[in-house]
Formats: C-alpha cells, sequence, structure tokens
DNA sequence: AATCTATATCGTAATATTGCAATATTAAAC
DNA sequence: GTTTAATATTGCAATATTACGATATAGATT
C-alpha cells in the first residue's frame, strides 16, 4: 500500500486534487508568481529565479505541465513556459464556490 | 535530500503551497465537498462517507486540521468537524488574485 | 563540425505520504 | 464499573516526492 486510492473518487474531485498538489509545494508557487511578475512569458531564467539546481526546476516545471498548470513552447534552445489560463481558472473557479457555499451555510455552523 | 527546503521561499509562498498541498489528496477534497454538502457540521459519519479505512481518515482529517482548514469541536464522545472560513477565503482570493493578474497581461503572451 | 547554452533525463539517496491492522483513548450508555 | 461507540495513535509496509550530480539532448554560435 501507500498509493493514492484515486478509483474510489469523482473525476472531479481527482482533478481538482491534481491541480491542488501541483501547487502543494512553495518552488511551484514561487515558478507560477515569477511567470506572473515577468511582462510576457520569455523564458530561461526560471532556474535563476529559484534557489534550487536545475533538474530540481526542470522536475517542478515538469509536474507544473503535467498538471496542464504552465505549458511550454519550444523556442530556438530554450523553452517558454506560460501559464494556462484555462486551468487556473477551473481552480479559482472551485474555491469560489467553496467559499460562496460556504457563506451560505454559515448560521447553522459551530 | 529530499526534504522540501521551506526555508528558501517566503512565507506566504510556504502558506499557499500548505494549504493547496492539504487539497492535493482526493479523499481530502471529498471531506471538504462532503462537509459542504451537510446542512450544519453534525459529525461522526465522514468516515462511512469515504472508501477508506477509519484510521486513514482520521490522518486526512488531521492534516487538513493542520492545515487549517477544518476545525474540529469536541461534542460528547464523538467530534464536530467544520470547514474553516478563513482559511478557504484565503486561497480563493489567492486565485482569484492568480487570475486577475494572467488575464491583465494576457496580450503579451504566447 | 566543434562548442556553447538551455533544458531534460537518469540514477540515487533522503524524506514524506498513503493506507491499514492493531491498539489506545475517551466519553456515553447501561 | 463494564460495555459500547467514536475517534486517535502506533507501527509498519508500499509507494511517492524532493533534491541533485552526472549525463544526455538539441538548437545556436562560432
Amino acid at each position: 500500500m501507500g498509493a493514492t486510492k484515486t478509483e474510489h473518487f469523482t473525476e472531479k474531485q481527482n482533478a481538482i486534487a491534481t491541480i491542488a498538489k501541483a501547487l502543494g509545494h512553495p518552488a511551484r508557487v514561487a515558478i507560477i508568481e515569477y511567470l506572473l511578475k515577468v511582462d510576457s512569458c520569455i523564458c530561461g531564467d526560471i532556474v535563476n529565479e529559484l534557489p534550487l539546481a536545475q533538474p530540481t526546476v526542470s522536475q517542478h516545471l515538469k509536474e507544473l505541465k503535467n498538471a496542464g498548470i504552465i505549458k511550454g513552447d519550444i523556442d530556438g534552445n530554450s523553452i517558454c513556459y506560460c501559464l494556462d489560463d484555462k486551468t487556473l481558472d477551473k481552480i479559482r473557479n472551485y474555491f469560489s464556490g467553496v467559499s460562496s457555499k460556504l457563506e451560505k451555510k454559515k448560521s447553522n455552523c459551530c
């Protein structure tokens, strides 16, 4: 044992968990914040921005990509990473829904 | 090695990562959805709702509690778990900010 | 084509997570 | 006080994650 029992949960629950999990590491939060900060998604300096070795950063980028949070376009010998607004909207909408549902039932709660 | 280098990132980045990480498992997503669904936070039946053994559910609840997503009030010999709107608002606001920042800079991106 | 630059992959060690059986704890019910 | 019910903790095995050095790959530059 030790592996997550994904098959027991709904597809939507797994989808949200996958996105949340990808953002469940400070380095990956830092990456998306950096991608937000820079004007365009000109790339190549993500490694220099982070206090981690190049292979480690590459691995984090891969995980963000697998989760659909970023996408990478090849641009010469470097790669242009960008945020994927579709996925980020999905997680934003999810938490918006959670918060608004929670607000409605606030009264009969501890 | 193998441990996350939290000390290299900002407090805010770590805070967001902690909350996201806690929601990075379908069982824990299912738990918060269940807590949203039930009218009040009457408790005791979270274990029955999930396809996992009682110790496993207890562990997931503990992690959600550590992340500040739920809070548990003792109620007789059972425990009343509730969602913590403050933490959920924090993550909602964070992703709202990400999405709106992303919208602004959409033009000069790939 | 040799070299440089940027990124990815491999291999591996350290650590963390997931899941559960067994057991402990604690308060209610009897 | 003993039993019952609900939840937590312990201990452990299986698996996943994190991090990085070494190496591979691939396009740019010379």
